[in-house]
DNA sequence: TCCGCCAATGATAGCGCTGTCATTCCGGAT
DNA sequence: ATCCGGAATGACAGCGCTATCATTGGCGGA
């Protein structure tokens, strides 16, 4: 049984395997850190020791001694169903190898929340944080500011980040959006999603173009943060030709709405009674049909690029990965 | 610029807010850990020199001192499009509450990263390790029983588990499937998706009740961890009409590959020439036309209660929390 | 009055490692 | 023979906290 209780055996420290191997513990340290400071015949001795104990390095002894954690504390609003769990992947996949660490926490969309976890995070002393958008409060940031360490806030393109960010532009996103629909001659607008900040964002550039555009001025509609709640959207937005999804995954349940609606053509984008563009890209867009056009973002890219910002000072801080607006068949 | 070299003013210790307030070290803890054991206005006193200082505890430290890392290890083979995000949330907002850190890893499907990977993690002495499905390796196996903390194999129910399970039975879904698709007179059968341990027990579980149930043998087709890999699977299946995918992403993109070919109906099941099943219930599958049929599992509910399992040594150690048949459009 | 008890606080000794500064030993240069 | 330098190893202190065991002072009961 392995529990502590059934078994209080404590775990083989660094001056037992030091004993069993008859060299001194910090030659052991150096064996796990450093091999080539070591004998090879003395590193093979301990290395033996090490096997035969099952040791296992304590790294909070380490940290506390070496000032070192190796970790980085990750924060993203949510991880199931999201587009962020791509950002988590990359950067975990960038870290790893380092020998890094990945605590990850979820704010839920909840400021206290995420003034919660963020010090909850940061008492673990990771060596950076890394985190989709900006601190919802001003405590939030201050206590970042305050820990000395490298935070990269992702997804966004804050005008004064708190150090690093690793993103792109939600307002021009939105703008291009706004453009292409008004291309095709769409008069009647709607923007469906979260009210995130992001979301607003991308609403910010939707709707500021389309008054510039002279176009009637677009409806909101904040959803819950599930597709299934926008399948009924519809009913919401009489009239509508072209709607602006805050990602796909709203995107395909207003498509599923439309199509009991009998709203959906199988054909391409113009023949659509009513235009649908998604911000994501999930593959499900590309399978479906008619398939979803969107807003193509890199979210593994976004995290390999924050993990990058947090191993390196050099080179800029600011990256802007961009995005695409990828034509399908939905609008 | 928050970086440790262009301000390197270290952060607080307990000693210094101690010094501040006019109090032992120790009573300082006691305001952080057991605030009840502090008079009212000694607390207050410490409080304030906490806020002035901008003090964080270290629990790097802490841990060291107390033995109580309040964290957990979490494995996954991926997290990024993947139902175990489902379980790594559910977990997640189980444990912070209680201040657990989540440390997350992937293995990639990757016998040997998995390995390094639960060192590394039982390195950072987690109070638990949550992974899903069994360590791929016997050094894995015995690194984990070696470690003395509780373990949680997760969705799948090992004959003989580590320590503890929260699972469904992967074999009995592929059961009840095919014998769904036997009750439908379906005649040739397959099975597509990947060849990790849980798909591989669905296939089996999908091929013995069709050989026993008299029916041709089907065909397993091992694709890519991606969906679009699936959209081309029908070439390989030639005269298939009936089809199981290990998870809800294959399903629809071999439901894309049959609307190409025109062998998909807006009607019901029956009306399919091709059956197709999948396993997950995403979103997704209910919003798209047809509906997709589809094992409903239940991955929230596996992270909540492997992150119940670690808290408490009490009750069963092996969690079943099943699975259900759901039957839509496609099969 | 004295004792005992509890509430509030403190002193001390580590937790398991690593940074820093020795120390030892040896071969080659002088 | 002497000295020097580098390779290999070690001693020691201390990272910032907590477990454990005092210590203090006040109060009610015998």
């Amino acid at each position: 049984m392995p529990f502590p209780d059934s078994e209080p055996q404590a775990a083989p420290t660094l001056s037992a395997v030091a004993d069993l191997a008859g060299v001194s513990a910090i030659t052991v340290s150096r064996v796990v850190r450093v091999p080539e400071l070591v004998a090879p015949q003395t590193r093979a001795r301990v290395e033996a020791a090490m096997r035969e104990l099952g040791y296992v390095p304590n790294q909070i002894a380490g940290s506390l001694a070496g000032a070192r954690t190796k970790s980085v504390g990750v924060l993203v609003p949510t991880i199931a169903n999201s587009i962020f769990a791509d950002t988590v992947q990359g950067l975990s996949d960038e870290l790893e190898p380092l020998g890094y660490a990945v605590i990850l926490a979820q704010s839920r969309y909840d400021a206290a929340r995420e003034d919660r976890v963020l010090s909850a995070l940061l008492s673990r002393r990771p060596e950076a944080i890394i985190m989709v958008g900006s601190p919802a409060t001003e405590d939030g940031a201050r206590l970042l500011r305050r820990a000395g360490i490298p935070v990269v806030e992702t997804w966004e393109l804050p005008p004064e980040p708190i150090d690093a960010v690793a993103g792109f532009d939600n307002y021009a996103a939105g703008v291009a959006v706004a453009q292409h629909l008004v291309a095709q001659r769409r008069q009647n607008f709607a923007f469906i999603g979260g009210d995130d900040p992001r979301a607003t964002r991308r609403w910010n550039g939707f709707r500021d173009t389309l008054r510039e555009a002279g176009a009637a001025a677009p409806r909101r509609l904040v959803l819950d943060r599930n597709a299934s709640g926008s399948v009924v959207a519809l009913a919401e937005l009489p009239g509508v030709d072209a709607v602006f999804a805050a990602n796909d995954a709203h995107a395909i349940g207003f498509m599923s709405g439309l199509r009991k609606a009998g709203l959906l053509r199988n054909g391409p984008a113009r023949e659509q009674p009513v235009a649908v563009i998604g911000l994501g890209d999930l593959e499900m867009g590309r399978l479906i049909s008619p398939s979803l056009s969107t807003i193509r973002v890199h979210g593994d890219a976004i995290g390999r690029t924050a993990a990058r910002l947090v191993l390196t000072h050099e080179g800029p801080r600011r990256v802007d990965l961009g995005f695409e607006l990828v034509l399908r068949d939905s609008g």
